[in-house]
DNA sequence: ATGTTTTGACCAAGC
DNA sequence: AGCTTGGTCAAAACA
């Protein structure tokens, strides 16, 4: 192996514990629970910053139009960790599960679905692994708060639900202005990962907390007239700012098989840092996917010039814009550097431990950091909700996935057991790449592999080969998912095919983590034991390291059901 | 002068 | 053992 893997190794021990901190309300849970104060250091910061955002914009623009495209979602604070990782998964003392389902957000039904390539999400899942506390959590902070700070904070406007706000406003400059501190989180993210990194498996001293999350901008159900946004032009500078924040250095690139899309490979330019990238863009620059591996063991860098500026293409067109990026790339015309969308943190999502110190820059001014380049909200929303949009504005189909796959290979899929990742494949015929599984149970034979529909990219066929020779694994930190779903050898043939349909709604931005209102589609009825939830919008999974468990609809096929194991 | 990108070659893993 | 493929290296080119 490269050098570069020797330095993963140890700076990924060197990580700082991982929090998923939701804040879904002007206050996060952790906040409620905790009284961090962080929010309030984000909150101040996104105030002021709000107040010079109009003479920003002017200032970068030169025109004072706001520039809706150009700039990276707002990373989401992430926040310390005075406290136990748990609190980060627990809910508010005063909310509790039962008022979570309630909740509109939790209610709300929303077709918009949209499938990890490797896993299908079940929204619940991640509002599990969000809301939840547990053991363990607790072992998160024992074993490998080394590992990723994982902040999941999407600052929304206070709400009754615990759940992000979808709902975007459009058109109001004061709405936007608004929604700056709304996180529109329409991704289906996918959190399945949480055991133990290969890259710290030499250290062998702590497990490190490592997570995949893959987190899918499919956003055409959400179309939206391109032509309803300033579409400034976008300076070469302003192009440059719109990154993630972190400084990339290009140190390769490849023609994959099965794709005709040149992958290219980034590393961080931090000095030891492990993280990497892989993008892949399409002929027309476009870029669709993004892979994270690694986090980062660093802040984000605080100068004015941030990453990859230049590790990314730009397309500047001011008059014909071609090559739009999906979601937030596709925005201004030109273009757009896809890594910084990507960014887990943009995503809300980070695995780096940077912006864990609540005094650190990047705490206190993220909020500035974007809101000075324009309204996040909307940004967001846009590209999330875009797929890609021509000159004309008539879109094109794209799906950009973000994929952080930080070190680990061990997957805890929604169906309940545990897997691992073994292999990932271009097949024939399909240009997805299959991920390919294998039950982690010792000695068991089930194999699966998922992917996505050459046809129709909404689609996530998962195939299982094998029986389970053992029962679903209890979950960690909770057990319940295992006990109240039967084992796929129930029903498990050698060969069992799931196709999972999307939901094709124009409703993305109004996905939650709705467990319910997810469509129970072919694959429920079909996979063997393995439900994979998915949606345009919100999905997150994540392990069950929960407590709070949603059963698989395909056991439970009736929101009766379902209500009932949740509120038991 | 420095840092990044490009790109052909090399290496390792999987089959 | 050989082939294929993905990932990385590293020198040259570029900014």
């Amino acid at each position: 192996m490269p050098s570069s893997t020797g330095s993963l190794e140890t700076s990924v021990n060197s990580h700082p514990p991982f929090s998923f901190k939701p804040h879904f309300m002007t206050t996060s849970f952790s906040d409620l629970l905790a009284g961090n104060d962080d929010t309030q250091n984000q909150n101040r910061g996104r105030n002021s910053m709000s107040q010079g955002l109009s003479d920003r914009i002017a200032d970068r623009t030169g025109s004072g139009a706001p520039k809706f495209k150009s700039i990276p979602p707002p990373s989401l604070p992430i926040s310390p960790l005075p406290f136990s990782p748990s609190s980060y998964f627990a809910i508010s003392p005063g909310l509790s599960l039962a008022e979570l389902l309630d909740s509109p957000a939790l209610l709300s039904t929303s077709n918009s679905i949209l499938p990890s390539p490797t896993t299908g999400n079940l929204p619940a899942q991640g509002f599990n692994w969000s809301s939840s506390s547990g053991t363990y959590q607790q072992g998160i902070k024992q074993e490998t708060r080394n590992y990723s700070d994982f902040s999941f904070q999407p600052l929304t406007r206070p709400a009754t639900a615990s759940v992000p706000n979808f709902q975007y406003p459009t058109s109001t400059e004061e709405t936007l202005k608004e929604q700056q501190q709304v996180w529109n989180f329409q991704e289906p993210i996918k959190l399945t990962d949480f055991s133990a990194g290969k890259t710290t498996v030499k250290s062998e001293i702590a497990p490190v907390q490592s997570f995949n999350a893959t987190i899918q901008a499919n956003t055409q159900n959400n179309v939206r007239d391109y032509n309803e946004y300033p579409q400034p032009n976008q300076s070469l500078r302003d192009q440059r700012r719109s990154d993630d924040g972190y400084n990339w250095r290009k140190y390769g690139q490849k023609q994959v098989k099965g794709s005709e899309n040149p992958r290219s490979y980034y590393k961080c330019t931090f000095p030891d840092c492990p993280t990497k990238k892989k993008v892949e863009r399409s002929l027309d620059g476009q870029i669709t996917e993004i892979v994270y591996k690694g986090s980062h063991n660093h802040p984000k860098p605080q100068s004015t010039r941030r990453s990859s500026a230049s590790s990314q293409p730009i397309q500047a067109s001011s008059a014909a814009p071609t090559s739009e990026i999906p979601g937030q790339w596709l925005g201004t015309r030109g273009t757009a550097q896809l890594e910084s969308v990507a960014t887990p943190e943009n995503s809300s999502i980070s695995t780096g431990g940077d912006d864990f110190d609540p005094s650190s820059q990047r705490s206190k001014s993220r909020g500035d950091e974007f809101d000075e380049d324009e309204p996040e909200a909307k940004r967001w929303k846009e590209e999330n909700e875009n797929e890609g949009i021509s000159a004309s504005g008539s879109r094109t189909v794209r799906e950009p996935r973000i994929v952080v796959q930080t070190t680990s290979d061990i997957d805890i899929l929604d169906d309940g057991y545990r897997w691992r990742k073994y292999g990932q494949k271009v097949v024939k015929g399909n240009p997805n790449p299959r991920s390919y599984y294998k039950c982690t149970s010792v000695e068991c034979p089930v194999r699966k592999h998922v992917e996505r529909a050459s046809n129709d990219l909404r689609a996530v066929i998962t195939t299982y080969e094998g029986k389970h020779n053992h029962d679903v694994p209890a979950a960690r930190g909770s057990g319940s998912h295992a006990i109240s779903r039967p084992s796929l050898d129930n029903n498990n043939n050698n060969v069992a095919m799931a196709i999972r349909p999307l939901a094709t709604t124009n409703h993305s931005n109004h996905t939650r983590i709705n467990p319910l209102g997810t469509p129970f589609t072919l694959e429920m009825l079909q996979s063997p034991g393995s439900f994979e939830f998915s949606g345009y919008g919100n999905s997150m999974n994540h392990p069950q390291p929960t407590e709070i468990v949603f059963p698989r609809a395909k056991e439970e096929p009736t929101d009766d059901m379902f209500l009932d194991s949740l509120l038991y």
